[in-house]
DNA sequence: ATTAGCACTTAACCATTGAGAGTGCTAATG
DNA sequence: CATTAGCACTCTCAATGGTTAAGTGCTAAT
């Protein structure tokens, strides 16, 4: 549907343009990218771009502009993946992590920094979300009067402690007849079939009543509910030296999607269920503030079970093919460092 | 040294200034402030105060600022503290976090944001830093293969987990005497002082070689050494709505202020050993990037004891008795919720 | 000591202008 | 017949200059 040499002009001002950040001319293409054509005949292909929806313009005498489309189809069919140059210096960045490799917060929050010091966007990670992770193991303590300290051990090797407040005054050694029960019952499960197998006990135990299970259902309803997984977002100051927020509108848009972690958090969530890389552009988003945006994140797994998001935010003017490198270099880095913990 | 009319006056300017972004000139002293003297009068007032170095002139013929100078005269000896006019609001919105209790995280990152919403400045916590922070008890589990999960149980009913890689294969039986020694020698002290402790006992040890001690020590270097207290900043957006980050390079300087979490850490670090509500005008800041910047903080505690710190950043035009209030009002909150824990 | 009056300064706003960049169209060209 | 040269047209951007409004500092009068 696209002749090659309307595909050859896309490109040519698509690349241009993510370089630098002005509308791009005729004129432009036809020296700077070697076809054997005039300026007027690239006008003319860049019409026709623009009436498919490819290409526009800001005001009759610009240049032209990438539309959310002319992204899209330059990601999809367009791009040279190899920008290969600086590969070293990305593995190299994130080698200087390893270290951190028993902290993933630690971790996540540092390699978010290293994400946008190597692309100039926001780096963002996301930990394992806690519906899909498997329980391993679970301690109970007494901690206080009346207050009960959970440490629950996952699958993936974290650690994530609570405490529960509870009327009843257990001992440690009711805890301990406790923890053995829930661990007998529970261990391998996802916290999701945990909350429901916890809903289904409650409604059964209403006839048993027998102490024991009665009130591990009650410690497990506070341990496993409400958790959250832990956002981390970095390079705020990096992003605002670009021109494509050098106004304050953009500033403001921006800085509102990123104080909306919760919108986030459930925008990566959703995304972490596909595979391999993954390219949001603009409009295309399902959040409103990040209609402006562009999103580029990679999954971060172990045994093929997903465990966590590794992502790029940053305007539609988008490096996307080195923004693409370093995320998914990203996400294969922690998917190492869990795998090896 | 300074006349009752010239502290009216001064006061007048810089409450005018805090209420309306404009430089105030003498014609509005005069009228709004009702004071018996003519815009004559107070231009001289006002030039006496320049001369002081409590106001400044952006050019010749705008109205008169206050300097970071002004600010500090004012909180210091002019400020009503009394704006109390809606410290139940204040008071309200922090009730309603009382349900997270439990969660000290959540509950300082929904204070940060409660505070932002409410000052519509920056809101920022520093939960209790590891160094003051007493050892309640320290439990170990054999996790995987080489690792160790430390549970650290602290005097203030925060938990602290971390792994500990460890080549020697210690059983869960190894671990359980190793941490019963940890905690007949340890429990009460500060990491701090176990710091410390551990350094002397490593030089000490090298000549006795117990295994028990020996291992005791490693562990311990890992476990205590290198925590760092979580540090939660709220309400980006919400201070990109004031005037005074109206252009673009106050925007960068606060982000970049913004993100230099460690040097944030590390001043709030400082202000957290003295008592009470804490004021930081402009360029008194350590910081660089806060030159610009005022800060109001206060400790929170439990028996006399700071465990974490609790602050809002702003411009220097800042509404400090509001900030103060805000502050002061979160802190004693937290400080509670820790207290009833 | 206070104030009225006035000259002076400066930022902010506005309209105008010209340059520059780039387009779209038409007619010429190989 | 696709390509291109040429040209009129459109629009932004930066510079210019004039006007206004705010506010000062000084001086002389009260």
């Amino acid at each position: 549907m696209l002749d090659e040499r309307s595909k050859k002009v896309l490109c040519a001002v698509i690349q241009n343009y993510i370089h630098y950040p002005d509308p791009v001319g005729s004129r432009t293409v036809a020296k700077k990218y070697s076809f054997g054509l005039s300026p007027a005949t690239i006008r003319n292909i860049m019409a026709d771009l623009e009436e498919m929806g490819f290409l526009t313009h800001p005001h009759t005498s610009a240049g032209r502009v990438p539309t959310h489309r002319g992204y899209r189809f330059y990601v999809d069919s367009l791009m040279t993946k190899g920008d290969y140059s600086n590969k070293e210096v990305i593995k190299g960045l994130f080698r200087r992590l390893e270290a951190l490799r028993d902290n993933l917060d630690m971790l996540l929050s540092e390699t978010t920094e290293a994400i946008s010091l190597l692309s100039n966007y926001l780096g963002v990670a996301m930990s394992p979300k806690p519906n899909i992770t498997a329980l391993k193991r679970i301690e109970l303590f007494s901690h206080r009067a009346n207050k009960i300290a959970a440490i629950i051990f996952t699958d993936e090797g974290l650690i994530n402690s609570k405490i529960i407040s509870s009327d009843l005054n257990l001992t440690q050694k009711d805890l301990n007849r406790i923890a053995g029960y829930l661990n007998a019952e529970l261990s391998g499960y996802t916290f999701d079939e945990i909350r429901q197998k916890v809903i289904r006990e409650m409604s059964r135990e209403k006839k048993q009543c027998d102490t024991l299970i009665s009130n591990s259902l009650n410690i497990c309803r506070e341990a496993f509910f409400s958790s959250y997984g832990d956002l981390f977002i970095a390079g705020l100051s990096e992003v605002l030296e670009l021109p494509d927020f050098a106004d304050l509108q953009k500033i403001k848009e921006l800085s509102r999607a990123v104080e909306d972690k919760h919108a986030i958090i459930k925008l990566l969530d959703k995304l972490s269920e596909s595979d391999g890389v993954q390219i949001i552009i603009g409009a295309e988003n399902t959040m409103d503030e990040m209609k402006e945006l562009s999103l580029v994140v990679s999954t971060c797994k172990e045994d093929d079970r997903p465990i966590g998001v590794i992502g790029i935010i940053g305007p539609t003017r988008m490096n996307y093919s080195k923004a693409i490198l370093i995320v998914d270099t990203a996400a294969k880095f922690i998917s190492r460092m869990i795998a090896e913990r």
